[in-house]
DNA sequence: AGCCGTTACTGTATCGATCAAGAACTGAAT
DNA sequence: ATTCAGTTCTTGATCGATACAGTAACGGCT
């Protein structure tokens, strides 16, 4: 009856199959593939399963035989506090967490902490199909590990691994370039830019250009690049940029940093945010230095996240699809993970005017 | 040289050991028990790996001769949109992360997003060692099928299934009776009570006793006790209590049913509210209908999330600390893979008076 | 009767790694 | 010379399930 008949031992299969008189493969069918057997044998065997204590296939056999995981993993080298906190990343993950469900897949995230060495987390250990890689900075070792994995990898918006790796991202160039385009047209001339960081530490201060060249982070390049463009289109030189880094993403780094700088160039009459945090901070920082907005200091944002379009003023922004972006991203890998296809995306972005933004003061 | 030489196929720990003369298992201590062999062997062993683009030992297989899956699972069968927004939630699981990640173990996100069949979701899959279920009404069919795996589980707040899991929460029944305490001894004799919901579906209007009876969400019903207890207590009975179901826990669904509340009941002078996110909505619901607050409507929120102090005016509420919330669910969790001890922990909660109570207007 | 297709089920090989037990070697102590 | 302990490496068994190929039984059709 039994042809591997166990003494003790966890309830397995076999475990049922012995029981029944029946063999491994078809209890195995009954749970995967129930048109391989009677209607009838196979509520026996979930009968016998249940009067067993058997828990149902295990997951880890399955893999290993199947080599599938049924599942993706999520890396990122943020802080743990701002991933949950921070509006644009939470969004994103929304749109992950939606296309993962839908398809029946889990998905683990995978912090890398910073300092913490990459062989020390659960990254390589991780048993996911393939990774989706979220804003992470120019060689960071954890995409260094996971590219040696030779698992499918979607990196979103950056670094930009060309022919490496899919990537879900936005026109930056355009998009900055759109940002500042709209606030030359209505006047200004003296302009602050308020990124997040342009490497992995959190430098604070004005950047000089020798800063901006050895910028990681290819967001921010791209987005410089976009500013100069409509700069130079407006006839006006670099100089009329004023470039200043908050060493954070967060509306309290966004308000600390435009103080500085809008005390230290008194002159600006806009500042263009990396994002809608950073701008609630220079806006803040605006009324706390006794400016009004968008009279006396217009500002926009970017991302165009819920909380700029019920801000005091409403923000003007550069709007890009957060949520879509995760969705996209995951299904890029999911399509990656069957088919071995690399794809890129690029998601459409749109410049919203709301109440942020005005003429500037004569 | 080789006992099991393969002629093609993937690279495992056997094509590095054939490929160096050493044994699979010298290969696997490489890995996973350095202080096992010579460092320079060590080296060599990595060099080999790396020249023959061997990706590391593989994680199914690991885990099904391990039996563990170093993984822990977060389930939960909100709405997404929900999860990722919600402060509560994202201040939880903010604490799961970090604990996670420091004890090096990977952290599987399992929605089960309602209409969906469990047996469609990666739950009946997950290659986890156990289940953290987050704030889960009594008899989901997500959480029978979790217990019926017979893994380590980790409920936090709800269902509290005594003897069956380990279990981390607060004492809700005594917080709700801080919170009503609180508002009798301003002098209040008609206190709304505005909570989220009391069974899975999205209910919306005034609480009868007869639906109070049928609440499935345990929470709600510790704090309804509470609240009697407090009544009680101030010699008053349960009419002093006026009770309405928002349906949702966000700021919209409660700004909503507070305005339907004191429109009904404009007696009312103190709303409790079931959390931060609902106090928020019917603050604005105070003001939008013309009351001030605190003066002539007094507000009390629960949780003290961060923006409950930074709101105008500052709430007044009962704090419980989400991150360690997270963090605590996480660690009993780690500890009931490792000993199989299931344990209960109660976190403190603490009554946060600010500016949005005051003595009622006469 | 003979052939074919379908349904229902079986048996063997295999996925890739780790564990437990033990062997070979080294150097030092008895 | 012998025992002992420690280090370094090997052997054989095993984790639990699924893929693949194959068998048996049955009914319909010519």
């Amino acid at each position: 009856m039994s042809q591997d008949g166990k003494v003790a031992g966890r309830t397995t299969l076999q475990t049922i199959a012995d029981h029944l008189g029946v063999s491994r493969t078809t209890v195995s069918n009954a749970y995967n593939r129930p048109d391989q057997l009677g209607e009838d044998l196979r509520e026996n065997i979930f009968a016998a399963a249940a009067e067993l204590g058997y828990r149902g296939p295990d997951a880890a056999a399955r893999m290993l035989r199947t080599g599938r995981m049924g599942a993706i993993g999520l890396l990122f080298t943020e802080d743990l506090r701002f991933v949950f906190t921070d509006p644009d990343t939470t969004h994103f993950m929304q749109g992950v967490a939606e296309t993962s469900a839908l398809a029946g897949t889990g998905l683990t995230l995978l912090p890398v902490p910073s300092g913490v060495d990459v062989g020390e987390t659960a990254v390589p250990t991780a048993a996911v199909d393939g990774y989706l890689v979220f804003s992470v900075a120019d060689g960071h070792p954890a995409l260094e590990w996971i590219l040696r994995r030779g698992a499918p990898v979607v990196v979103v918006d950056e670094p930009d691994l060309e022919g490496v790796t899919s990537f879900v991202g936005i026109d930056d160039r355009v998009g900055a370039a759109m940002a500042a385009e709209h606030l030359l047209r209505l006047g200004h001339r003296r302009l602050g830019v308020l990124l997040g960081r342009l490497t992995v530490d959190a430098t604070r201060g004005p950047v000089s250009d020798e800063r901006l060249q050895q910028a990681t982070v290819r967001v921010a390049r791209e987005r410089m690049a976009g500013y100069l463009d409509a700069v130079a289109a407006a006839d006006l030189g670099s100089e009329a940029l004023l470039v200043w880094e908050a060493g954070g993403n967060g509306p309290d780094a966004g308000r600390r940093a435009a103080l500085e700088m809008l005390d230290a160039h008194p002159d600006i009459t806009a500042v263009l945010c990396f994002n809608d945090q950073l701008a609630i901070g220079a806006a803040q920082a605006g009324e706390r230095s006794g400016r009004a907005i968008p009279v006396e200091l217009s500002i926009v944002g970017f991302d165009d996240i819920p909380r700029a379009a019920t801000w005091d003023p409403p923000l003007t922004t550069i709007r890009q699809p957060l949520v879509d972006k995760g969705r996209a991203a995951a299904q890029l890998l999911l399509q990656q993970i069957a088919d071995g296809g690399r794809r890129r995306i690029q998601l459409p972005i749109e410049l919203v005017v709301r109440g942020s933004t005005a003429v500037p003061p004569d």
